[in-house]
DNA sequence: GTGTACATGTAACGGGTTACATGATTGC
DNA sequence: GCAATCATGTAACCCGTTACATGTACAC
């Protein structure tokens, strides 16, 4: 593929589900998937087509009278085989947005449970390690004295890490739990 | 300015503080801002440029002989003018990183009191109203069952949505607390 | 002699955004 | 008559990243 983005993989995802035009797969991310990824047209059929091109998908035109033609492309194997590739993949934390993780879980049943669950404890594992930096920093607040007004601000700032960075620990560990609890369940 | 996205002022931001080179700059973001906020050479030295060119900053050179020339700016009053300006801006939600904020309430004691409140107001806001949507898609959940596979990955990303903003909604309560304290003792 | 700190920059690329272009149908 | 939904796409731009280029001085 020649751009490797999650995008792509994005909309690999969505084809794996169904078929689909790329109307479709825009709707489908602003109903379902708003909330921690967007994609634009400019994005969506370029990369369709690249997709073609690359094999990794199919098209089939769909005419209908009244309303514009539907372009709706399918899934090759191929198409699933590196897409399963890409979420079998570990989140690569050096690249902005830091969405991959909820858009990888997104698809996670298309893998298995095991995988996610070390997806999981892998992001548990960064955000303990942020923490723990972050209460570094704030003990040499402490060890001052915070009253100074510039100070205040980046005790703020610290703040915000530090409540996001637990927050983030306490989702991965209810979210382990309740993989385990399927694991469990379905072995 | 040509170009109007945060980067500009978080240079300006620091040279608010301090006249600095290019290479203090990143140095002070690596060590200070890095957190919420990156920035790379070929970003710092053209938009230094420009700055200059728009009269926003004054260039001096510092001979130093062992060491390479020092380009020392130094915010001018329209660069601080233009920079206050910034910070008074409601911060725009729109625009993604979602650390807007932060930049904003890192430069906090640029500006006064009151206004960081209300930035902090508005992030609350928005957090709670994320909040109960979340809670919203939640109750749907909990009225069918969860024990489909698929569904519990939806509801693993729909958590993180939930557990992230409450922590948010925290953090802002804790700040704005903090600020009042402030505000009272520095009326 | 190897690496790190100091110090300034450029070129190429990549990914995403906004805005625009087109055009039929349905509901108010 | 106007807006919204369906449906596909392009062009321009912007911001940021990676990698590269260049060169001194000091510490190990």
């Amino acid at each position: 593929m020649a751009r490797d983005n999650s995008s792509f993989y994005v909309l690999l995802g969505i084809l794996g589900e169904k078929a689909s035009s790329g109307y479709d797969i825009k709707k489908k991310v602003e109903n379902e998937i708003v909330h921690y990824y967007k994609i634009s047209n400019s994005q969506i059929y370029p990369a369709l087509k690249g997709l073609l091109d690359d094999g990794y998908v199919t098209l089939e035109v769909k005419r209908s009278d009244g309303k514009p033609d539907r372009k709706v492309y399918s899934i090759t194997e191929s198409g699933r085989a590196i897409f399963r590739e890409w979420l079998d993949r570990p989140v690569d934390y050096q690249n902005p947005g830091g969405n991959e993780l909820l858009l990888k879980l997104h698809f996670g049943s298309l893998t298995d449970i095991g995988h996610n669950i070390s997806l999981l404890s892998r992001h548990r594992e960064i955000q303990a390690g942020m923490h723990s930096a972050y209460i570094g920093i704030q003990k040499e607040f402490f060890a001052g004295k915070i009253d100074n007004p510039q100070m205040v601000y980046s005790f703020i700032t610290l703040q915000h890490g530090l409540v996001v960075t637990q927050a983030g620990m306490q989702w991965c560990d209810e979210a382990i739990d309740m993989l385990k609890g399927l694991e469990d369940r379905r072995p």
